[in-house]
DNA sequence: GACTCTCCATACAGTTGTGTACGGAAGGCC
DNA sequence: GGCCTTCCGTACACAACTGTATGGAGAGTC
């Protein structure tokens, strides 16, 4: 890119890496404006040339997760007819990798204003290719549903408690094993969910 | 408790206290001393006869969350003989529930000193508690952990998902479903894991 | 009624962060 | 070689937060 006196000018983009690498070694409140000129070497002058202010790096750096980690990699996924043979990549794809650290910390962070309408749309654009593999297999909606849901609980939980816990990944047989028991007929033999008016889960027992 | 002048005089636990509503509606930032003053209609003089610092607070609040929601119920689960029952209560009483707030706030902070040990033991002990679970049901060291994983991954993926996706709490007929699938044979029938070379069996459980 | 202990308010110092105002250097344009 | 645009450093005002020092009011004690 452009440079000046042999020292390379600073893009938006930078901006954004260094917020989203900040973002995936702290939480949200690491996108500091003040440490992230640190790191790149530069003084806050730069960034608000390049940002109105620290919303709009906040906003451009969710939007490019949002793009890097779901809306673009839909399209290959889909791409692949056999529904079983669909889940098993997207398992091995995204299971096998080490926590996704930007996503976990966007997770806990979910009710902020910033967030939450980002976190929102890629929840749903993902569950959306869970079901769509599901009811490929010829599932009932509401059961593909479940299923999804499954799926994408896992997925999530799986990340947060890697790190707790000190997993790494999934290891391959599990992954299989995983896959199998998804894909069983097992609870799909439910009847469509007539739903019990019940659920009423107002009484905080302990 | 103690009064003066017609106002009650601050406890510890009333400190504590403040600290998890506001972990629960916020994060672990939200724990600033200013602010808890500002809601309990105190001032900061008043937390430093209590606690000597910040930290302090934050890791009584911590240890008392730790006991709350874990270390007391764990007794009176073991306490159920069929394991499928115990299940059944577990997911009714943690799965029905909506997001506990203060898990959700925690669950991305795991990488901070002062959370990263607390959430380390209760996630260790829920686990066992799960795996117990599966091996009264008969089945082998390796499968029961990979159960367990499952389970407890599901219980947090699901409250991290409810959030975001804005579902509530599961429902009866959902959650017979997924008792059944969990405890079904499935994929129970897999080899006794004759685990490829890759994998190194002991996953580091502890 | 002086004395002490408990609990808290006030005042101050220091840190970290945001946002704005302004100036200035480097390079392209003519 | 003046001029304008681009990009960034410096300086300042302001807010939120932590931690400390100190004093003092209330209630119990003798």
């Amino acid at each position: 890119m452009a440079s000046r006196a042999g020292k390379r000018l600073l893009t938006r983009q930078d901006w954004i890496d260094a917020a989203l690498h900040a973002l995936a070694t702290g939480d949200v409140h690491a996108i500091a404006v003040d440490r992230l000129a640190k790191t790149l070497g530069a003084t806050r002058g730069s960034f608000y040339w390049h940002f109105a202010d620290r919303d709009a790096l906040v906003t451009a750096a969710l939007e490019h997760w949002e793009r890097e980690s779901t809306t673009a990699l839909i399209p290959a996924l889909d791409a692949i007819a056999q529904p079983v043979e669909r889940l098993r990549v997207l398992f091995r794809e995204v299971y096998e990798q080490p926590a996704d650290a930007v996503e976990i910390a966007l997770a806990s962070a979910g009710d902020q204003p910033l967030v939450e309408p980002v976190f929102a749309r890629v929840t749903k654009a993902r569950l959306d290719v869970v079901r769509r593999i599901f009811l490929d297999l010829g599932l009932q909606d509401a059961d593909a549903d479940d299923r999804a849901w499954l799926v994408y609980a896992l997925y999530i939980g799986h990340h947060q408690l890697a790190r707790a816990a000190g997993i790494k990944a999934l290891q391959p047989a599990q992954l299989d094993r995983l896959v199998e028991l998804l894909t069983s007929p097992g609870a799909r033999s439910a009847p469509p969910a007539a739903e019990p008016d019940a659920a009423a889960p107002g009484e905080g027992s302990t």
